[in-house]
DNA sequence: AATGAATGAGCCTTCATTCAT
DNA sequence: TATGAATGAAGGCTCATTCAT
C-alpha cells in the first residue's frame, strides 16, 4: 500500500499509541538497533502488518517514540515550573528532585537518542527541539523571576547539562561509592552560582 | 579456527591496529550497528577473514576501539594535568581546551559507547574504567595542590560532567546561537567554583 | 523472531511438510553438510526465511526429516507385522521383501543418520527411539506367536540389524557378483535360526 | 604450487603419515565436515601450508584416512585368519573377540566411511576394495579348511555383516539393556549355522 | 482495517586453499 | 621444504517490509 494513514477513529489512535508506547518501552530496554518490528507489534498487541499502515518504516516509529519520551520527561518539568514562586536554594533541590523523577521511567532511551542523534537527522532535528523547549522554559522563568543576567542562553545551558547529568547519575546509579545526598546538595549550590548575577 | 592470534610480527600487529583503526573511524560516522565487517575490513584494507584472526567477533573489535578512543582522549588530558603548575582560572581554561581538542577527533563515537554501555555489559566495563581512570587523576591533581576539599570524589564527579558537556557542545555544533568563548569562560568560573573550599 | 510456529492453517501445515520433503530428498542426495538452507528452501518452493518460522535452525529441519524418514520405513512393516498370522519361512520371506521396499524410497539417508547419531546428541535419540519401537513391536509379534525363547531381546536385536543389513545391501547394490535371492533366502533362514528355541 | 609431492625422504614421509594419523583421531571424533584442515595441521604438528604438498585437498586425506583405517582394523583379522588352525565354535569365538578389538580404536570413523561413500565416488572405492578384501579372505580360509559350500559369496557377505554389527553393537554400547556376552554367544552359533553345509 | 505468512537482501562468521616469506 | 598469514566465497540466520486474504 505505502499510503501511512492518520488514523481517525479513536480505536485507530489507540493503537498508534500502542506501538509507539511499545517502542517507547523496548527501545529503552533493548537498544533501537535490536528491536525488531515484529517485537514491536507484540508488545503494542497488534500484527507487524499493521504497524506499516500507521508508519512509513522503523524509524518512524523511533520519531513518534522520540516525542512521546520528550513529552513524557518534558511535561512534569514543564509544570514544576509554571508554578514556581521563589528562586531559591530549596525550590531548586525540588526542581532537581522532580527532573531525577521524570528520567525514572525510560531513562535508558535517553543516551540512545543521544547517539542516534548523531547518525540520523530526523532524530537530531527533534533532540535539539527538546532543548529548545526546556532552555526557553527556563528562559521564561527566569525572566520572569527578573533575573536580567547576561549570557542566558549559555547559563540555561549549561544548567540543563547539569541537570540532565544528575539524572543520568541518579538513575543508572554507576559509581557505587558516591554519596547521592552529597551530589544533589552540590548541584543546587553550584546552580545558585550559574544563575547568580 | 578460532584461535585469535595476538600478533607477535610488526607487520601483524599494524595490520591489527589498522582494523581497530578502521572501527574507530567507521563506529564513529555510522555507527555500530550501520556497520558491517565487510567495510571495516575493506577500511582497513585486509579481507574480510583475516579480521577474525585478530577478533573474536564484531564486538571484539568495539572494545579495542573503545579502549583506543579512549586512550586517544585521555592521554593529553593526563599529560596536562601531570605537567599542571597551579590551579587557576587560566591553566583552568588552558585545560579545557586541551579537552576540547583531545575530544575533536573521533568525537562521533563517544555516545555512541554510552548508549553502547547501557546494552552490553563488556562496553559498560571499559567505560566506567574510564571514567575511573581520570577521575583518579584529577583527585591526584587536588592533592597535590593540597586542595584538601571534603567531598572530593562528588566534586571531581559533577566537574568531570561538565567538562564532557562542554567538550561534546563543542565538537557537536550543535547549537548555533549560543557563544562558545562565552561558555568557556562560564564553565572556567563554574569549576572553580566547584573546587572552591 | 526466534518464535517458532506450529502451523495452524493446512496451508502451513503443507508448508512445513515441503520443507522437510525437501530435506528428506537432499539430505538423502547430497549429505546434510552440503546442503544449505537456501537449496532445502528453492526445492520446498518456499523462501529462505520462512524456513525459520517453522524450524528452530537447520539441525532442527534434520530431526524432522529424521523423524519422517524412520515414519516412513517403520509404518509398512508394522503394518505387516500387525497382520502377520504365521511366523514360518514363507512370511518371513515375505516380510523381508516389505523391510526392502521400505528401504527402497531415500535409502540413502539411512547411514547418513547414523553417522550423524555419533555426532550429535538429539539424531542419537531420534535413531535409538526408532530401533527401540521397531525391536519392541518385534517382541511383540514374538509373545504374540507364544514364542517364549530365552534371550529375546538379544535375538531381536541380532535379527533387527540382519534385516537392516539385508535392506541397505539390497538397495545400494553393491556388489555386483552377490545374488540377491539367495541372500534373501540365507536370512530367512537364518532368522528362523535365531528364533529357533 | 599445486603438485603434489610423493615423500621421498625419511622425514617427509613422517610429516605425511603424522598428518594421515591426526585426520584419522579427528575425523572419527567430529566427523569430516565438522573438522577443518587448520585443526588436522595442528594435531599432525605441521603447518597448515604443508598438507598442500603432500594432498591435493581436503578429501585426499580422507582417502588415505581410510586406506589406514582399513589397514588398521584388517591387519589383525586377516593375521588371525592367516594362522586358524580349525574352524569351530572356540575359533569363532575368538575371532569375534580379534574383530572387535580392532574395531575399538577409532570405530566413530567407520560409519562416518559409510555415509561418505554414498557420497563419493572414491570413497565408495575404497569402502568395496576394503569389504572385497576381508571377503576374499574369508573365502579362502573357507577353501583351506575344504568347506565346500554352495553359494559361498553370499555366506560370506552375511557374515561379515554379521560380524560388523556385533563390533558396533559392542564398541558403540548404545543399547544398554542388552548382555554381550549373550551376543556374543548366540552370533557365533549363527555364524556356524550360516556356515554349515 | 487487519492479519501474519512470506520474501529476500544482508549480515556475521568459517574455512579450504593460496601465497609471500 | 616449510610456515602461517591472508584470501574471499559461501553458509546459516535475521528482519524490515510487502502481500494475499
Amino acid at each position: 500500500m505505502g499510503i501511512i494513514r492518520e488514523p481517525q477513529k479513536v480505536n485507530s489512535i489507540e493503537k498508534k499509541n500502542k506501538i509507539i508506547e511499545a517502542g517507547l518501552k523496548i527501545f529503552g530496554e533493548k537498544g533501537y538497533y535490536n528491536t525488531n518490528t515484529a517485537e514491536i507489534a507484540k508488545v503494542a498487541g497488534v500484527s507487524t502488518g499493521i504497524v506499516y499502515s500507521y508508519f512509513k518504516d522503523k524509524k518512524d516509529i523511533l520519531l513518534h517514540v522520540i516525542k512521546l519520551y520528550f513529552k513524557n520527561i518534558f511535561s512534569p518539568i514543564k509544570n514544576f515550573l509554571d508554578n514556581l514562586k521563589e528562586l531559591n536554594e530549596q525550590s531548586l533541590s525540588e526542581f532537581l528532585k522532580i527532573a531525577i523523577k521524570s528520567h525514572e521511567e525510560n531513562y535508558m532511551l535517553h543516551e540512545e537518542v543521544i547517539a542516534l542523534s548523531h547518525l540520523d537527522e530526523d532524530v537530531n532535528r527533534e533532540f535539539i527541539n527538546f532543548e529548545l523547549s526546556v532552555n526557553a522554559e527556563l528562559i521564561k522563568v527566569l525572566d520572569d523571576h527578573n533575573l536580567q543576567l547576561q549570557d542566558t542562553k549559555e547559563r540555561v545551558h549549561l544548567a540543563y547539562n547539569f541537570v540532565e547529568n544528575l539524572c543520568h547519575e541518579y538513575v543508572y546509579h554507576k559509581h557505587k561509592s558516591i554519596d547521592y545526598e552529597k551530589i544533589i546538595d552540590l548541584t543546587t549550590k553550584t546552580l545558585l552560582y550559574i544563575f547568580a548575577k
